[in-house]
DNA sequence: TGCTCCCGCCAGGGG
DNA sequence: CCCCTGGCGGGAGCA
């Protein structure tokens, strides 16, 4: 039995195993640079999986990530359809109507502590009293809905969108994530399911690793589409790419350029003085430290239309000055507004 | 030693 | 009932 366990093979050639190219992030920029192309309509997750050589199940963790901003849809079983980078401007448009539906919601019923809790809708819900009002079975489809990873995906990233930080923890953004449940047992699983995410997002450089100038711990600081180069995210199947993956690339150095101002009550960070992303040499090219810079010193946690934007996506055609109110709503709206995204499933 | 996160078990559910 | 789907956490790799 235990000679059956692939583990025990992988082990006995222990001196060729790497772990790092086993990563989530390196399989997804694989899987960009297998699908992000022109023509790319359908993906079979069988011919995915035998094509990058690993498991179904991998496929599955890259695929729910992917979709929840946007860049694939499922089609039917097994099937998906690539929509591409371009369609993530608009996903993140639908998860910022969703937090001011959310916000709406939150006025209306300000006695409600819980804002976030979604329903399949992608609306705000009353957690418990719907829960209450549901069969126990439907309640159980719920609850792992809840807990799903496409879920936790949107969520992650509305932290970054309603917040007018620069990075977050991803313990922080953990325990927002948890809510008012202080369980060690829940919080290490969320952390790992957002190692996972972090992951597949840093591969796409939606987001980036960075480290508390105090505290050396590692946060992320969303980037948005700008932090890709031109035809999508930096692609893989070599190592140099995996080894963005964390901690190898910050320098101390690096570090001591970034200042706060002060913490928020979510533990999270400032606003930074002079934020200059911890880019790897590598890919400092490929990296517009111009426009990254100008965009922050204007105090936007707003995502930057980059060069995937499609004319197809709607907020595409809405004047200079449309856009730059609709940013100033949003920073308006970070300034008064603090959500909490939990998945209720953890209850 | 703590952080990171790969890996695959197994429950749920759709066809 | 089979097989797809994906939550979950043990435990190994790594800095």
């Amino acid at each position: 039995m235990s000679s059956l366990d692939p583990r025990e093979s992988q082990t006995q050639d222990r001196c060729f195993y790497n772990r790092k190219e086993k990563s989530l992030g390196l399989l997804c920029s694989n899987f960009l640079k297998l699908y992000n192309h022109d023509g790319v309509d359908s993906i079979g997750l069988d011919n995915a999986a035998i094509k990058l050589g690993v498991e179904r199940r991998r496929i599955y963790d890259i695929v729910n990530i992917l979709e929840s901003v946007g860049v694939l849809v499922r089609k039917a079983k097994n099937q998906y359809s690539w929509k591409g980078f371009g369609a993530i401007p608009r996903a993140l448009d639908e998860l910022k109507g969703e937090i001011q539906r959310e916000k709406f919601y939150t006025f209306r019923c300000r006695n409600s502590v819980n804002v976030s809790d979604e329903n399949q809708n992608g609306g705000p819900s009353n957690s418990k009293t719907d829960r209450q009002d549901k069969p126990l079975a439907l309640c159980k489809v719920d609850n792992r809905k809840e807990k799903s990873l496409g879920l936790l995906t949107k969520n992650f990233v509305k932290l970054f969108l309603c917040s007018d930080v620069d990075f977050i923890s991803l313990d922080t953004a953990a325990a927002e994530l948890l809510g008012d449940l202080h369980d060690p047992t829940a919080m290490r699983t969320k952390v790992r399911r957002l190692y996972d995410i972090a992951n597949v997002f840093s591969s796409m450089n939606l987001i980036e690793k960075i480290r508390h100038p105090d505290s050396g711990k590692p946060a992320f600081r969303w980037i948005g589409l700008k932090g890709s180069p031109k035809n999508g995210p930096a692609t893989a199947l070599n190592l140099t790419d995996s080894k963005r993956r964390f901690g190898t690339d910050v320098t101390n150095a690096d570090l001591k350029r970034y200042k706060l101002e002060s913490s928020s009550d979510w533990q999270l960070y400032g606003k930074v003085n002079e934020p200059l992303p911890m880019k790897p040499e590598s890919l400092k090219d490929e990296y517009d430290q111009k426009s990254m810079e100008h965009h922050l010193k204007h105090g936007s946690m707003d995502f930057v239309y980059g060069p995937f934007t499609p004319a197809s996506v709607p907020n595409v055609g809405v004047s200079d000055n449309e856009k730059v109110r609709q940013i100033q709503d949003w920073e308006n709206f970070a300034s008064i507004y603090r959500p909490r995204y939990r998945n209720q499933g953890t209850f």
